[in-house]
DNA sequence: CCTTGCAATGACAACGCTATCATTGCACTG
DNA sequence: CAGTGCAATGATAGCGTTGTCATTGCAAGG
């Protein structure tokens, strides 16, 4: 005779698929099989299962369900922050790609720290997702072995200046700019400041720093002038920045910002100190977020797709939810706005 | 003899406890209980496993763990949206609650769609999460009798003007709204106008401006002009509801926004169109966003704690995990900030 | 009236882990 | 040196589903 422990003294009286089948008087695989809408049912049954499912109140438990099928479906998403309003753009772009499926999205955040991304990924990777979606083609070593070794769909998205472990799926920040640097070089400036966040830590914003930089020295220019700071953006650090890069250096044709936030910023101050916007100062920024354009004076700077990034980072999944030989990219690319700020 | 069917033939090779063990030789506890740092391990077993760990990239499946332990280690939470930056700082406050933690927040979206808030909840609950928290208090009756019936903790956050299902944590909105009105009475305004997004969608706004309305009517005052429309709030929404209240009505002295977003847009349309703020025209928020504090005036605004609600709803659930006897509600406040707009 | 075929349902072993209880071995104690 | 206590480890039955195979019953066909 079975010794029959009680597994755990305070059982939570939940209901499961074989309270449901008694009362149905079927059989546990009948109800499974209502529940999930697969295989024969002869109606009488399913209306007879469902009745006694509203009875009890019965909610199946997926995570028995996944264990028993071997597909969570979950989605892992893991992005550096909340706080910059573009990645929650991205995940609206994710659920979007996801709405109609049956598939759910978890999410989890980094605080651009690649030591928490590794703690983030490994208890992601704990729940046996079907994909994962990371922002960013920059992580740990172990961080990449673990994703890799998964075997499951890697979609990272964002950046697709770096050789992606599965798939790339955004624009090229070096190029992004770059281009900055060429439009502006077209329009006329010559002296250039900088103005960003997020030192070594967002390293798409170095990127395009970096883009700046190089394509500014092919035409024998440089930045004159720069102003960084740590942590997140925020137009409040936008301000203060170009108000001391503005005390600190003369003659200043134009300032890039790493991003609008800090432009939007850059713009408060110019309106703030009277400054005119762009014939003593230009400014030009990156991501062609909402605000910039509902500006007085609508704020020069390059678009990149947020919520299509995450919709195709969604898509390619759900296209081949195998992963591929070979690596890829998809280039969702970016659109200068000329705007009136530069 | 056992019939050892295989079943799933295109098995992933997946590495599990007992592959672990035998290479440690030790046995499945052994292993279990050092990845989960719980009972008494050898010093050199310990060594030994986590050598064999690392040598087989091994990763606890927490799917089946969660089942073996009927405890998922999940926090669902419910928001309406993304796209309206007071969310993802309640997620923001929420993550920093839970750091530190062993649990996992699970976010979805409702899009401010009671119906999808139905499905989404009945979806979470299926992951068997140890508490839910849910943004507002307006639900249907079969989400609100799902989240009762689960026993769980369930966090109604945002707002604590309906009574809880079993906690609420945030602020009175028709309180605020009310404060809003007797503030720029106090100020000298008689002549109000309203300029507000979301319809009936957003319920909390929708008690703002009954709170607001309210205390005017109770002043012989009343909304002389208003300007509302669907769907999301945005800046743009804003800019352009102000000029078509501006077009529209004659002699109000200030106007009152559903919110910064829509009031950042006001005074981007003064701004534009030449109107002195606040003295032809005052601005008053909602919300206290960063942007508005940065203007060239300051926003006028009531600030509410959205990190702080977030962080404050998982400290709730992490003192008393269990649902107590009768519900509660923490009032997280709101603050009026002057500004310079009103 | 006996096959066939198929729609409908049932039985039961996984799924990978953990809670519980059982056992081992060794340092002390008296 | 038997007895005691405890640190360390092992064995195993679930956890609530679902995949697989087996079975049933009944209509159609000969």
């Amino acid at each position: 005779m079975a010794k029959q422990r009680q597994r755990l003294s305070d059982r939570k009286s939940k209901v499961t698929v074989s309270d449901v089948a008694r009362l149905a008087q079927v059989s546990d695989s009948t109800v499974s099989r209502i529940m999930r809408n697969h295989g024969l049912i002869a109606d009488a049954t399913r209306t007879r299962v469902m009745e006694a499912v509203r009875a009890l109140g019965y909610v199946p438990n997926r995570i028995a369900g996944s264990l028993a099928s071997l597909d969570s479906r979950l989605v892992g998403v893991v992005i550096p922050s909340l706080s910059n309003i573009v990645f929650p753009e991205v995940l609206q772009g994710i659920n979007a790609g996801l709405a109609g499926t049956n598939r759910q999205s978890v999410i989890s955040v980094t605080d651009y720290d690649l030591d928490k991304e590794e703690v983030v990924v490994r208890n992601l990777l704990a729940w046996q997702p079907a994909a994962v979606l990371i922002a960013g083609s920059t992580h740990t070593d172990a961080t990449r072995k673990m994703l890799d070794q998964s075997g499951i769909r890697i979609i990272e998205f964002m950046e697709i200046d770096h050789p992606p472990i599965d798939m790339a799926v955004g624009l090229s920040h070096v190029a992004a700019g770059a281009a900055a640097a060429r439009h502006l070089i077209a329009r006329g400036y010559r002296r250039f400041g900088y103005v960003g966040y997020g030192g070594t830590s967002d390293v798409r914003a170095r990127m395009r720093y970096d883009g700046l930089r190089t394509t500014l020295a092919q035409a024998g220019l440089s930045l004159e002038a720069e102003v960084m700071s740590d942590g997140q953006t925020s137009v409040g650090k936008g301000k203060a920045q170009t108000a001391d890069l503005c005390a600190r250096a003369r003659g200043i044709e134009v300032v890039v910002y790493s991003n609008d936030d800090m432009a939007v910023g850059g713009l408060f101050h110019c309106l703030a100190a009277g400054i005119r916007v762009p014939d003593e100062l230009a400014l030009f920024g990156f991501n062609g977020l909402d605000i910039g354009r509902e500006l007085p004076q609508p704020l020069s700077t390059i678009r990149s797709n947020r919520f299509k990034i995450g919709q195709r980072a969604v898509e390619v999944f759900l296209e081949s939810p195998i992963r591929p030989d070979a690596p890829g990219i998809i280039d969702t690319g970016f659109e200068i706005f000329q705007g009136a700020t530069a």
